[in-house]
DNA sequence: TATGAATGAGGCTTCATTCAT
DNA sequence: TATGAATGAAGCCTCATTCAT
């Protein structure tokens, strides 16, 4: 009777395992996708969870549906982030933003693909909804000018992308810091305009 | 006895089309950069330019020397632009920066792969340079304030490339416009902060 | 329902086929060695195993890869004759790889393009393993001058090379006993000096 | 007015070049042949001749003509040491192929090529011719056995050929010692059997 | 249901050969 | 007659995707 905790051992081990092998496959995508890129091969994927080919493709039809599940999972974080409720989530929530900006680069070039095919897809909505409220307590804390708007947030995270990708590796930071004071952002405080 | 003015019908047209065959490949680069991006198959290209797949290889050894050459035109162009030498100058230039922007977003994938192998290319020096003079023209001019510098300058168009990357296509403009008024330019005007 | 029989018919035969594609491609390779040299294509050498490009890959994936297990059935092939063990197997086994030799141009060329990749391989040092013991035991039988030596048996192998290599295909037999001659190998006999 | 010795200039020099350029070819051949291998690409071979791609083919209409030229070259080499005329002759000859064979590996490549295209080629024709006298004059003055005949010569040489191309190329003249002392000739004394 | 081998299209690159000038 | 660019076939290799077991 083969032990359903160990995976990738050739043998069949029923439906049981399918969620955890879903989880290890979203695991190895990440990671590959931040060490490779995007266009990371997918058996590459597919070998590092330790699953075949198949059941990759069972989970995630699309290199694209695999895509947006795992950033999906960033959006999951953020989301937490933003239920804590106090006046300094939106400061916690745009640090991490950016973060992750600077991480996954690989989102990129996901959104470069999804625009070709998914016209419907509108990552930025889920941001949207999850950006609000603690924009709200920020405001009323007198923490961001009473005139910064959620698009206005979203935009300057896609201006962040645009100098991470054009960054050399090792300045990444320093140039985001540079083009976070130009919009009037100070990263040390956080405090927009 | 064949057509010399007729393309890619198979005949060996002899030495006298390499010139024709150069401007070519360049002009299908251009357009297939433009509309597929940086990864577009190189025999796309020399399809669309009507040559032969080693017409491509003799003109350009690899993908990067025949992007480098595309994008040395505009930067060609821009000094052009650049060397007129009156006050709005400045203006003509960003307002073209930021069309060749929206236009080439292949500019940007290639950057990212010449960083990896070309550490020599700071493609930004050539820029910066032709910016300098006009942007000092602006500034006794009063039409740009007096603590913009080219950096920063750069860095907007950086961030414009991120805002460009990530836009659906049918609402470039309109995104880029309010990432310019973001960071304090307004479109309309160009007249920064 | 596809005839799981039928080799190279464009149909998924799926993993079952795995050892028996092997097998073909291993005999596909071993008779277009003979018949076209070293170089041979590989695309040459799946389609006539009946298997996709990719599959050579798979199971070989570099010519090199391929070539050394050809030819370690060879050797499997000539260690079996070896461990027969008694007096006449030096000679049988002297015979077989003269005929080897004969059969096997390519193994020569697989020769210098392993000097250069692969520093470790000294295929000869098989060949001499399983030469030593049956030499011994022809030394002992008298069938074999006491003076004659492993190393001037591969010696007296790699003459033989060349003039396989330099001879017209009808008289490769022809010139081959006439240098066994000259070193004093008789062929009749095979009672060297 | 063109300057008739200078080659590869771009200007046509009329038939007085042709001369000049077929030794150019050849030249070029020849070191590369021994650089790169008997497969060298023809146009490395016209770049370094500083000639067109179209005047190799003139001159040499197949890779085959070119290399039995160069080697033809070696022959003439030959004759001129056979035609010396005393009883070291012989010596000089024979020392003079063995290292040949060393250096011109590229021959056994072409021997191979040739095999299958050229059937009426049998380049140890005149080799043949160009040692019978030498041999005899050696017979006469007692430095060689008299059994020793001009075929044995030959064998000789071309199973030379087989121990250079497997020898790593560090160790070629010991491997070629070797095998000579095998077949009774003693390297030092080059005094056969 | 999971495995992982097989398929084969597609992209890259290299040359032998041709031919307009 | 010489040049050297153009052609395009051919080989190599890499995946995305399918499917027998």
């Amino acid at each position: 009777m083969p032990d359903p905790t160990q995976r990738g051992n050739g043998i069949n081990r029923g439906p049981a395992a399918a969620a955890a092998n879903r989880r290890a496959i979203l695991a190895a995508a990440r990671s590959l996708f931040a060490e490779r890129g995007y266009h990371v091969p997918l058996n590459a994927i597919a070998r590092r969870a330790g699953v075949g080919q198949g059941v990759l493709y069972r989970h995630f039809p699309t290199r694209l549906d695999l895509a947006l599940t795992v950033f999906d999972e960033n959006f999951n974080e953020l989301e937490a982030i933003a239920a804590s409720g106090d006046s300094a989530t939106f400061e916690h929530l745009w640090r991490r933003l950016v973060d992750l900006t600077i991480e996954v680069s690989a989102f990129i070039e996901m959104a470069v693909d999804a625009r070709g095919r998914l016209a419907a897809y509108d990552g930025t909505q889920r941001l949207r909804e999850l950006l609000t409220e603690p924009l709200g307590a920020a405001h009323e804390a007198g923490l961001v000018p009473a005139s910064l708007t959620v698009d206005e947030v979203l935009l300057t995270l896609r201006m962040v992308y645009g100098v991470v990708t054009t960054s050399p590796a090792d300045r990444v930071r320093e140039h985001v810091s540079g083009s976070l004071r130009l919009v009037g952002w100070t990263p040390d405080e956080r405090a927009p305009r």
